[in-house]
DNA sequence: GATAAAATATACCAATAGGTATATTATTTA
DNA sequence: TAAATAATATACCTATTGGTATATTTTATC
């Protein structure tokens, strides 16, 4: 990795957060600078413009969960565990989310879905990888006889995301971490009620 | 009305939309003066600054959602047609709210959590206002011995939101109505399968 | 219809926005 | 270690931002 390789990678890291939580457009190039406590001479050295960083952290970002999300997939010994280990992350982390800006593929289509669309389609993008992963613990799930087979995996994988998301929202403007057992309790509700066998 | 109120309120309605597309922040006050075919003379002598329009204009879309979900149960002649008239909404209306933003609740929730203190709390009574809604539509529902009495009004309430609202984040940021279709199929299920006698 | 008052338009302000050209400093290669 | 190159800092640019003071127009009162 060059200098400036580092350089970028480093910028992309300090200012993530920074976007997460003020929204991209409204993140300025001073509060980047204020981040990185670099000037805007290295900045413009390795982003072409403001909009190319934004990308940028934003794919950090959601790579970031998106990440996590494998982790707690593979750790997992059955469908049903790996599916929990995703609202069970968020019942035991909220407050460290909350400080971070909450789920910045939430706030990232929320903010790029209408007005922003440099960035709606990598915004889409992650969104279709995260269901794509809940879908095949679905789907891997029911190869082991472990879920009913007759149950649409791509169904459940967006009503187990909506309502995780869901609960967030709530639980980020309530600043109220009870939201987030109230998805885990109705994920696990529909795992056991309707995938499990 | 006086002229003044009559233009404050002109002002309000022409701009709320773009307040809702763009956000609270990222829409200037030439973004106003667009919206209005104003100066800057007519929108400072009815609001002393653009936060207080901001507010303004996101109290008018949120009332207009709360009004019109009184409206739905007002016309519904039991709770469960009450509650399902919520999803059905979005299932036949889906398009017309793409158009205008989204749920401005959602959306300024966003925007408001971690950095637009000035609107949290604001966001956070609507917010309120619109899960007790929900939630004495359910009360009701039990005190006239059509849903189970044992059911927590509260925590439905907020389930039955955040399935909806989850599902909106879906359907706004891929361009799909279908979710608004999952979100009313999964609120029917609960409604029916849990909260009915 | 003239006058007083209210409402709106115009012209300006300093601060900040994103961005660029150039000077300076680090780093690498010979 | 000197020269070439890569990387970063500085100084500056124009456009736009929210906001204000004042001029002008519209509205209401007599």
């Amino acid at each position: 990795m060059t200098k400036a390789e580092q350089t970028r990678q480093f910028i992309i890291e300090q200012s993530a957060t920074v976007f997460n939580v003020k929204g991209y457009e409204n993140t300025s190039l001073s509060d980047v600078q204020k981040a990185t406590k670099l000037t805007k001479g290295a900045i413009y050295g390795n982003f072409a413009d403001k909009n190319e960083l934004a990308i940028a952290a934003y794919e950090y970002n959601s790579s970031v969960i998106i990440n996590a999300l494998k982790d707690w997939i593979g750790k997992a010994t059955s469908a049903k565990e790996a599916l929990l280990a995703y609202p069970d992350f968020y019942v035991r982390n909220g407050q460290i989310v909350f400080g971070k800006g909450g789920c910045p593929l939430m706030n990232a289509a929320v903010e790029a879905d209408d007005h922003l669309h440099f960035m709606r389609d990598i915004v889409r993008k992650s969104m279709k990888q995260f269901l794509r992963l809940i879908r095949e613990v679905i789907e891997q799930g029911q190869a082991k006889k472990e879920f009913k087979s007759k149950a649409d995996a791509t169904t459940y994988a967006a009503t187990i995301f909506s309502i995780m998301e869901g609960n967030m929202l709530l639980a980020k403007i309530m600043n109220d971490t009870k939201y987030f057992q109230l998805a885990a309790d109705r994920i696990k509700l529909i795992v056991v009620q309707e995938l499990l066998k």
